[in-house]
DNA sequence: GGTCCTATACCAACCAGTTGGTATTTTTCG
DNA sequence: CGAAAAATACCAACTGGTTGGTATAGGACC
């Protein structure tokens, strides 16, 4: 059987949607079958019309993204739910994984990210940003975070030593640098991360397999 | 095909390595076909006795276990390694993950906890001491968790609530107890678990799949 | 009744990271 | 060259966890 793998799109902006349409059905292999514009209809019209696929917003309503994937994830279908998100926040990111998501992609990724990540979910591989790449190299691990998030290059060396469990002042004398130096380089870290302990800088890095 | 596991052990013991050929060998579809005493013969001979399952001591020298581990690991053998050791120190544990290991048991598993985790490792389950079973309930990972390190029920429930990322102030408050109170019991938690610091602590708690 | 375990509580000193500033130098790039 | 970005450095106040103590009350078990 070669049918064609068929989308559906859950948002409340239809621009955004109508030009996801667009955009999909120029891919003779996806069929673009449903939108969604609430949440409601979403949960009682999906089991009928058996998506493979659902681009899922999450800042849709009645109820809210979080609700619905965790509401989809109990009914146990075979379906695959890639998140779209305005937001690069990790612990977001890392709740969505939790509550059954395959995927999750910022909204301003392009045409062909958003291809691969629907190949990726329907070989059940996870397509969570960054975190499918456990395979590239430290170089450009670094330019997706950098262009992520805005990670300069120090910042992504002492990243790569927090990640070692190494404390601010062994950082600093690792690096030859003031323990001040360090906790700055820490503090605009977690600003651009925006994360908000220690610990939760550590969930970053194991999530994105730094 | 259906000819029998072949099992390798590595082990500097004999009177262990000895009973526990006795033991496997009970078992039919399973064949002790090599024993190592050290660790070069190990790494220049396991290639032409071509094992399915090694079953590795981590205190063999010569080199030592994990050296063992993260030389096979880069050989990229068909093999699947059962680390089997007498600590029951999850950073160990995590670490022989890392370095590519299927499984962990302690030395004073049993018969059928061995096969078990054979029988895992051979279907390319995980099998590490508790990690395993996250479809348990709570009650019989406590059960299992307070056998392993004696961890008394009322340090179970704190636990539960630092992996919430309760502070344990908030803990206090939640349980209408001291902070003292928390801190002596998240203190007592340390020292049974043989941890060092908060991250570690969740690091436990992840790794546990509490 | 005595011992052991568990749970409770307290304390001071300490360590590490966090926050919200300021400020200077060096590098990069148009 | 000149502006912006990056890297460096400093500081005080604060939060939260860690260490190494002590101590008491209530059950459980022998």
């Amino acid at each position: 059987m070669n049918t064609r793998l068929r989308i559906a799109i859950a948002d409340d902006h239809l621009l955004f949607t109508e030009g996801l349409c667009a955009l999909l059905e120029k891919d003779s292999l996806l069929d673009v079958c449903t939108v969604y514009q609430d949440g409601k209809t979403l949960l009682t019209q999906i089991e009928y019309e058996k998506p493979d696929v659902l681009l899922l917003d999450l800042k849709i309503g009645q109820p809210d993204g979080l609700s619905i994937l965790s509401e989809l994830s109990k009914r146990n279908l075979p379906l695959k739910v890639i998140i779209l998100s305005t937001y690069s926040d990790t612990l977001t990111m890392m709740e969505c994984k939790r509550l059954g998501a395959h995927g999750y992609l910022l909204k301003n990724t392009n045409h062909d990210e958003l291809l691969m990540a629907i190949e990726r979910v329907m070989k059940n591989e996870p397509a969570f940003l960054y975190l499918d790449t456990n395979h590239r190299s430290e170089e450009e691990k670094f330019r997706y975070i950098q262009q992520t998030w805005h990670v300069t290059r120090r910042e992504w060396e002492i990243l790569l030593l927090i990640k070692k469990q190494f404390t601010n002042q062994m950082i600093a004398e690792h690096l030859n640098l003031s323990v001040y130096t360090v906790e700055t380089h820490r503090k605009n870290l977690m600003q651009k991360l925006a994360i908000k302990s220690a610990l939760n800088l550590h969930q970053f890095i194991q999530f994105h397999e730094i």
